[in-house]
DNA sequence: ACCCAGGTGGCCC
DNA sequence: GGGCCACATGGG
């Protein structure tokens, strides 16, 4: 077993089953309404505490709209959709963001189903083209909304790797290539470790602050 | 009254 | 390829 291994193992062993947001997102097989919920999630979620992207999910469910295809129908009532995810935070442009993803998804593929039967490679490069998206959004969306194999980087993984020496360039590609290279390709074992360092990361983070 | 949180795009060099 | 900035809310 590689260092990575030991490291999930460790983790799973402190932590357990996914927890809060990681229950949903991990759930195996989800809903086509689960799938959209999580791809929301991961938007709204850019740089913002998940606390408050829960008020804007809460927010989209209570009005009906935490849909893609509702929200597509909302593109002449922005103002609407902003003041529905504006606890989220950066709320115009996560708005326009929201607005975006719909657009591409509706009209070029009609649904998410549809769109998640293209390669995985093609997948990706279409969500990196679309405006808002980056690559953790774009991998998140593929690995939780899309059950497919792909490593998500992100600010506390990109921590645990420094804290833990298990790498020597930092940067988003690299990463990730060493996620994958040392651990099978499943996308249950990406989603769990990667919830799991979340979770470990934030107890970190809330010790330091105390 | 500060400071922080799963990012991204635009601009500059 | 990398550095700096805007974007905005709720909670400690």
């Amino acid at each position: 077993m590689n260092t990575f291994e030991k490291l999930y193992k460790k983790l799973k062993r402190k932590y357990g089953c996914p927890k809060g947001q990681w229950s949903l997102w991990c759930k195996r097989p989800k809903t086509k309404k689960e799938k959209e919920e999580v791809v929301m999630g991961a938007i709204l979620a850019q740089r913002t505490n998940w606390k408050n992207v829960e008020l804007a999910l809460e927010n989209l469910r209570k009005e009906g709209v935490l849909l893609i295809e509702k929200i597509y129908q909302l593109k002449n009532r922005k103002k609407f959709l902003e003041k529905l995810i504006r606890p989220s935070g950066f709320y115009k442009q996560k708005a326009k963001r929201l607005l975006k993803f719909s657009e591409f998804i509706i009209k070029k593929h009609k649904s998410l189903e549809n769109f998640f039967k293209q390669d995985l490679e093609i997948c990706r490069k279409e969500l990196l083209e679309i405006y808002g998206i980056g690559p953790e959004t774009a991998d998140s969306i593929l690995l939780y909304a899309g059950d497919l194999p792909i490593f998500v980087i992100d600010e506390y993984t990109r921590r645990l790797a420094k804290k833990r020496k298990l790498a020597k360039k930092f940067s988003y590609d690299h990463l990730q290539k060493l996620f994958q290279e040392n651990l099978p390709k499943s996308f249950k074992i990406y989603q769990d470790f990667h919830a799991l360092i979340v979770m470990e990361g934030k107890r970190i983070t809330k010790r330091v602050a105390n």
